[in-house]
RNA sequence: GCCCGGGUGGCGGAAUUAGAAGACGCGUGCGACUCAAAAUCGCAUGGGGUUUAACCCCUUGAGGGUGCAAGUCCCUCCCCGGGCACCA
């Protein structure tokens, strides 16, 4: 008979499926093991070979978790909410509903070909109003415990995709979804006070299994900086004016070789002094020129402007030095005003060489004339601390300060608050009514004790929704294109915007921006425990067993978006006391891109995507998916070859034709043995590989044992039966249909995973390089125990080696026992 | 600019604590089977010497160093990929 995966893979599939051997059981007895992979939009183009990459190193280890005798959880969802999704939508003239109906109905039969142990009855999908209640659930908690707040500052704005965004959805200054460049433009926005948890997301790192380069990532993005802030007087001629300047800094050591001080355009202080300021118009035109910039030019140049009439005095030699304006301070990161001192900053270096000012060494450190240093040394012209290093002048000026009252240690951190709103349609509304009668009792005063939550007390007017009416749902319209103006499309909608104030009755309107795409995946992994619970957001019970997620795997891109997001609300849900885990993903894992044919990203406008449909049809899922382990290492990056798909195949066919092979009876002793060692070598080694993520040299092995089986005459029916297992995690199909075929009744996937043993694996005999001078010389057959002096025999004795030392003097001998001997001359 | 990765045959890539560089696969060549082709199977396959053979030399981006021994450790440089980029 001939190898058909056509015919087999459907019907394991639908086996599989009838007899539910992938449901996962919420035993709570059994060792557990939650894997997970991030989950995809539903997109319109579907799915392609890349995405699978990930998904199938997933299904080998839940597969081999399995038959471990771990009860493993290995669910798949849609985060079916955002852009992507609206956007597909948009450009096809179809409601975003049903296009996320029909996306996912795609997705899902592509899947279904690949042979997945997903549990289905566990799917979840971020845009049932069942699953997005939830979202709101959680928003809802937030805004309650004060950790939510309106804001009309100037965000990133991105004018393609007509919404504000987050910081972390930049890059370079550009949307990162469309890549437009972003402005920035005053919105009002639900800002959400990701920073408060900023340390905590920092120090828990240390707790985690996550490849090195992603968590500093992490660490870079959360960008702790410990410094010192301290206040500057302002004076107009000999005036002091009340206003001061505070300056923020990480090198208090360099205070002395201040030689003048720059704001932020933005820096409110300009606003409160500006009769104060000769040259306020200027100062005015400035500003709204640097406003008007995209916030890509900003990053270029150091442009800037002098504020005429005022002084600020440095604390330390009370030296009056003059104050800039320039964009090279940024407004939103601590305190918006910097000191200058260019001789040890290379950025105030050269904002200095421009306007000509003074620049002062205080740092002794073997810098080069005419160039700054930044490295640390001991302080010089730098009064009573003088003679200090870098590090004790840090302490001995934070406690002057201290002492003074005008400054101390202070930690500023890059990560921004979130940016949680969007003006667009397709996603969670938040669960917030506006009131005017309850902002003004708020505002007067005149209310009572615990009336109001902490959130509503700091946002007057914005009134939370019960949490027994969640969900708000998501009303269906027409026209669901996004405004531009601002507004999202749903305040457009008065019947559904129109409501009652839940607490004083009185007319109130929702809130129509809606939640970025991040938000139904910020705890996603929860509903996968517990998808139907109607009554809380997960049982504590399922919880405590299931959590944390054991392996967590996909995509780099997400290493400071979702990854830091699902980590905020993951320790907020445990500050709350709804979970008992302090972290969700325990062990991460990146998976790297598969690149078309090409080299080039696959993607629709270079038509080089490759379609697992059509892999399937022409050489089945086994070969697809053994053909995806074995390419390369798993997360790096690699191009897609139609050939190494064949050689999979190839390989499979392989194993196809062993089975006629195989006999019932023992094998003569001693090709039995050897064939044992291998067998058991090979069990060593594809469990290890899986474990650590080397899928490409378990293939390896699994080939190698393949090909010397294939040698004999004769397979022993056990020893056979021990290698399909190993197979199994990576080609199911092929593994199943055999081993039925060897008579068994019961899956593979429910009979045990091979051990391997010690003694077999070892090697008995091994072949001892003999060296002269660290060059191979001679190679012998010897038992791995061979001892020095033996093998120094042998050495000696070898004709072959005879030749290389003869008429020479042995300086020395390095013996490596099992591997060789070295004779240096 | 700063901080991480990485550079190994024609190609994807193996190589434990430094211990036979090139596992495994792809491709290619030759052969078998065939009327023929595909598929399959067998053999060969880093480069260069060489009288078949035996054997020798060179080879892990470049140069230097440490060691009996270096793809692996150290220094200098080149190239590729990624992250951050006025974060004071």
């Amino acid at each position: 008979m001939k190898y058909s995966p056509q015919k087999i893979e459907r019907k394991w599939q639908k086996i599989w499926e009838r007899k539910k051997i992938y449901k996962t059981k919420d035993v709570q007895k059994k060792s557990k093991f939650y894997c997970l992979d991030m989950f995809p939009y539903p997109s319109g183009a579907g799915l392609h070979v890349g995405h699978l990459r990930g998904y199938i190193a997933t299904d080998v280890i839940s597969r081999m978790k399995m038959m471990q005798g771990f009860n493993v959880l290995h669910p798949m969802g849609w985060d079916a909410f955002g852009l992507p999704a609206e956007n597909y939508a948009i450009q096809h003239k179809i409601h975003p509903e049903v296009a996320v109906r029909r996306n996912i109905k795609n997705f899902k039969k592509q899947l279904s070909k690949i042979g997945f142990t997903y549990d289905w009855e566990r799917e979840i999908n971020t845009t049932d109003p069942t699953y997005y209640k939830w979202t709101q659930w959680i928003f809802l908690q937030l805004f309650k415990a004060g950790l939510v707040y309106e804001s009309f500052e100037p965000i990133n704005w991105c004018p393609s995709c007509k919404t504000g965004l987050a910081n972390e959805d930049l890059e370079r200054g550009r949307c990162e979804r469309c890549g437009s460049r972003v402005e920035k433009r005053p919105l009002r926005q639900w800002v959400i006070k990701i920073t408060k948890y900023a340390d905590r997301l920092l120090k828990d790192l240390k707790y985690l299994n996550w490849p090195e380069h992603i968590v500093k990532m992490q660490k870079d993005w959360i960008g702790k900086s410990e410094g010192v802030e301290f206040e500057m007087k302002v004076f107009k001629g000999k005036r002091e004016l009340k206003e001061k300047i505070k300056i923020f800094t990480t090198r208090i050591d360099t205070v002395f070789g201040m030689t003048y001080v720059v704001l932020a355009p933005e820096n409110k202080i300009l606003e409160k002094i500006k009769d104060k300021i000769e040259n306020w118009k200027e100062i005015e035109k400035y500003k709204k020129e640097v406003e008007a910039k995209l916030v890509e030019e900003r990053e270029k140049e150091k442009t800037g402007i002098k504020i005429k009439g005022i002084l600020a005095e440095n604390p330390f030699n009370k030296e009056k030095v003059p104050i800039f304006v320039s964009e090279y301070v940024l407004a939103d990161y601590a305190t918006g005003s910097v000191m200058g001192v260019p001789a040890h900053d290379k950025r105030d270096f050269e904002f200095a060489k421009k306007f000509n000012l003074p620049i002062r060494k205080v740092i002794e450190g073997g810098q080069k004339e005419g160039e700054c240093y930044e490295g640390e040394g001991i302080l010089v012209n730098s009064g009573e601390f003088s003679g200090l290093n870098s590090t004790q002048a840090k302490e001995k000026m934070a406690q002057w300060l201290k002492e003074r009252k005008i400054g101390g240690k202070k930690v500023y951190y890059k990560i921004r608050d979130w940016v949680f709103a969007r003006q667009r349609y397709w996603g969670e509304p938040f669960p917030l009514v506006f009131c005017e009668n309850c902002k003004k009792k708020i505002l007067e005063g005149k209310y009572k004790k615990g009336e109001f939550n902490k959130g509503e007390l700091l946002n007057p007017g914005w009134i939370c929704v019960p949490e027994k009416e969640l969900p708000v749902k998501l009303p269906k319209v027409k026209y669901y294109e996004p405004t531009g103006t601002g507004e999202s499309p749903l305040a457009k909608i008065e019947k559904w915007v129109k409501t009652k104030c839940p607490k004083c009755g009185f007319v109130a309107r929702r809130e129509t921006n809606t939640m970025p795409q991040w938000a139904g995946s910020c705890w996603y992994y929860l509903r996968y425990i517990d998808p139907k619970n109607k009554r809380e957001l997960i049982s504590k019970k399922k919880e405590k067993y299931w959590m944390p997620v054991d392996l967590y795997v996909g995509g780099v891109e997400h290493a400071t978006r979702h990854l830091i997001y699902a980590r905020f609300w993951h320790k907020f849900l445990y500050d709350i006391g709804v979970i008992s885990t302090k972290e969700p993903f325990l062990r991460l894992r990146s998976v790297g891109v598969i690149l078309g044919p090409d080299g080039r990203k696959m993607s629709k406008r270079y038509g080089n995507v490759v379609n697992p449909d059509d892999v399937c049809k022409k050489l089945g899922a086994d070969s697809l998916r053994v053909y995806e382990m074995f390419m390369g290492p798993f997360d790096q990056e690699i191009t897609w070859q139609e050939r190494g798909v064949v050689g999979a195949r190839r390989f499979l066919e392989k194993i196809w034709k062993l089975k006629s092979k195989i006999v019932n009876c023992k094998l003569q002793i001693d090709k039995r043995k050897e064939i044992l060692k291998i067998l058991h070598q090979t069990i060593k080694k594809v469990t290890e590989d899986i474990e650590t993520f080397k899928f490409n040299t378990a293939i390896s092995q699994l080939m190698v044992c393949a090909n010397r089986i294939e040698k004999e005459e004769k397979i022993e029916k056990e020893i056979f039966e021990n290698y399909l297992k190993l197979l199994a995690p990576f080609a199911p199909h092929i593994a199943e249909e055999i081993w039925q075929i060897l008579g068994h009744k019961k899956s593979i996937f429910l009979s045990p995973w091979p051990k391997w043993n010690k003694k077999l694996v070892k090697e008995e005999m091994i072949t001892l390089i003999i060296q002269v001078n660290g060059k191979v010389r001679d190679k012998i057959e010897v038992e791995a125990s061979v001892s020095e002096e033996k093998a120094k025999e042998l050495a000696f004795s070898s004709e072959k080696i005879k030749k290389w030392i003869e008429g020479k003097e042995i300086k020395k001998v390095v013996f490596v026992p099992g591997k060789l001997i070295n004779l240096v001359v």
